[in-house]
DNA sequence: GTGCAACCTCAAGCTAAGTTGAGGTCAAGC
DNA sequence: GCTTGACCTCAACTTAGCTTGAGGTTGCAC
């Protein structure tokens, strides 16, 4: 195998700071996917090295890998991704980013306003009431800002 | 028992829309504090309404319940806190709220740089290196922007 | 041709923040 | 005094994002 194109989960480990447990749960959520040797060792490609910073830094913005793979999907198949693809996912997220910003912003004008009166009402609060929370749903760890 | 100043889990459940077996589990986590009637069956204060609003708020802006009980913990034991009690511990969760602000914004900064040179890449870019994830230990769920 | 690090799978465990269910008790109205 | 809804405990399950361990195989270098 004295192809440059492809390297061993180890390799792309030590590339990363992953664990290579990492990489083999990405691997099974579909946000990476790689090549068999016949002896059944995965080979990835180098742009995975990419792949991955991008995972991590879409996990520092607060986002969950599924969100995450559905930003990897505007990526193109079958062909490395150029700086232009790239690109085109980090304004996607910077969006998100942006919206986050916002809303925190928002918030805290609201605690001002609460910590001005001293409420911390349910019922006259500006930052809390209970239609907020009409569509959380389902059981885990939610409330992480949405 | 007639008393007005003490409410069953039911009642503090309806005031705050939070669920009973939420109630239950903040208690034995240390964030609520119950008497028990001669049946064992739990009676709250009315100023744990207060207190579970704070919670609530408090998870919106992206606290732990960990994180949450040391700020309850600034609370005065035993008597029921003032107005300006509350507003002690609200200006300390603005300021944690500002340093988030202010990392997102910075991390905007850098996200904006990188989509200049598109570079995404784990050695160059300003937004991710590794020293960054050193101090990340311990299982779970981490990266919920630190 | 053999030794050994690096790889493989699969199952179980971890944390956070709860929910759900089983099986049983309490309190209050009629 | 009894019925019924609200309460009790305890154990098991949930999601996200992984790690750890057991037990077994590969691949490369000498």
């Amino acid at each position: 195998m004295p192809e440059d194109r492809f390297i061993t989960i180890g390799t792309l480990a030590r590339r990363t700071g992953v664990a290579v447990s990492a990489i083999r749960f990405y691997e099974e959520k579909g946000l990476l996917q790689a090549l068999r040797t016949k002896g059944n060792q995965r080979r990835f490609m180098r742009s995975d090295i990419r792949r991955i910073s991008f995972i991590l830094i879409a996990q520092k913005l607060g986002l969950g890998l599924a969100e995450i793979e559905t930003e990897l999907a505007r990526l193109p198949q079958g062909r490395t991704p150029t700086v232009a693809d790239w690109q085109k996912v980090s304004r996607s997220i910077r969006k998100q980013l942006d919206a986050k910003i916002q809303l925190l912003t928002l918030t805290r004008t609201k605690l001002d306003q609460c910590i001005g009166c001293g409420c911390l009402s349910l019922s006259k609060c500006q930052l809390y009431n209970k239609d907020d929370r009409a569509g959380a749903a389902g059981p885990g760890p939610r409330f992480v800002l949405d």
